[in-house]
DNA sequence: CAGTGGTCTAGACCACGAA
DNA sequence: TCGTGGTCTAGACCACTGC
């Protein structure tokens, strides 16, 4: 079978396989509802479990499902409103505003970051590197990691590795300083990525998983005084801009006119 | 090789193997060199040609590859910086951004839009589906559908699909009557998707292929007098907000010291 | 322990682009 | 026509979760 009326414009049966469980999913199913399992459902549709898993990939880059190892396939529900301009023109750090900063070391950032904070490539210029976790509604949403060039920070310079607290009384110190300059403006932008190791499993996922990677800089007297770079669970978030965090969107493409 | 040592944490073999790729991308491979093909590639790693594409998907994911049907692999150029906030606070329509008009049609919106626009659901209000491209660098990145009520365009209402000039010519009709308009401010959200079959098609690309939704709400005299969808091609693309459209970002990890 | 999703294999055929 | 990436299959084993 498959090969009983030649498709004038063969579908992909993943294509076709996504587009039914789509539909499914707004009428048959609630939220947090628990799927058959990959091997019944392939069998249900007649197709390979490779198939199926191709679209069930895609419903879940969708934020429609969410997978779990050793659980099972769960209905999703609607992707959380992230405001990513927190009051805009606020150095990080500003209170309730849903981080909480988890570490701050010593490194050399990556050439991108060097790059954006206008370091020379070949001096090995240390930086401090403060890690956040920003938890929404009960999720941890983004891992973030805040680059900040020593010279920013100047109050900070004898700060060793000896003298200096551990972990996030560290980070609150490095936060505490940039607030005493004069922010500027920030700058913005949002890209696709894949998960790091070590950024997957603060979020609660696998290496790899897809992430909207957001790189703000942050300028004081005309020069760009640190950079963040936040990587936000694509599958769970909807990044907002201005107002937008308050809207709910619904997924019902048709009121299926489901009478009674 | 490969298994000389147990893995003590048997790291997946096309995770390992997108990490090799990308450092032969780094220091191997120029901008739109065409890689060798995929079952070379799986032979030369020794894997199957399954897991090679696993580690593929991802690096076009990131931007890194660009693969196309009956021609290669070809190693993508750094991603386009594309702003979002053109001239903030303007509506669509305006000069140079950037944007050509395609089509405009009456339409019933999506439940979605619907519900952002504040129109009730059960009627089937019909609005002005404007659909536009935008082309970057010679390269469309982005394809959208503005959705105007027809209440917010009132010198319209007359405007039926037959006494109206066809396509391009009754979208620009619609856009300029939206420029007599006060425009209050903007909103913004962006999520991950994938691309329809109509706008991966403008986009050059295979359905399902992962793009940034970008949803903007349109606000004039407290209400939304207009949304806009648009789906940018997550590969090549990365999204701006304030400047930071002329930054460069730099692959290469590591300065590989090629000198003269 | 049993059951789930995650990884991997070794094939096959198809749709598309270019020569 | 040929070579490419895209789709699909029918298996297998592994890693994780929960009981």
């Amino acid at each position: 079978m498959g090969t009983t009326q030649q498709d004038t414009v063969p579908e992909p049966k993943y294509w076709h396989l996504k587009n039914v469980l789509t539909r499914a999913l707004d009428t048959e199913f609630a939220v947090g509802e628990i799927l058959p399992n990959e091997r019944e459902l392939a069998a249900r549709f007649g197709v390979a479990r490779a198939t199926l898993r191709q679209a069930l990939e895609q419903l879940e880059l969708e934020g429609r499902l969410q997978r779990r190892r050793g659980v099972g396939t769960t209905v999703a529900p609607p992707r959380v409103g992230v405001a990513v301009d927190h009051a805009a023109h606020d150095w990080p750090g500003a209170a309730g505003d849903g981080w909480q900063s988890v570490d701050c070391e010593s490194t050399v950032p990556p050439a991108a970051v060097a790059q954006l904070l206008g370091l020379a490539e070949d001096a090995g210029a240390e930086v401090f590197a403060v890690r956040r976790t920003r938890v929404t509604q009960g999720q941890s949403v983004a891992a973030e990691t805040l680059y900040v060039p020593a010279a920013s920070v100047p109050a900070l310079t004898a700060m060793s590795s000896v003298d200096a607290p551990s972990g996030p009384a560290r980070a609150h110190i490095v936060l505490g300083e940039l607030q005493r300059l004069a922010l500027e403006g920030e700058d913005r932008a949002v890209e696709l990525g894949s998960a790091r190791a070590d950024d997957a499993k603060e979020l609660d996922r696998l290496p790899g998983a897809p992430v909207l990677v957001v790189t703000t800089r942050y300028f004081v007297d005309g020069a760009t005084a640190a950079v963040s770079m936040a990587t936000y669970r694509a599958d769970t978030c909807r990044l907002t801009f201005g107002d937008a965090g308050d809207v709910q969107i619904s997924h019902p493409a048709e009121p299926v006119g489901q009478l009674s």
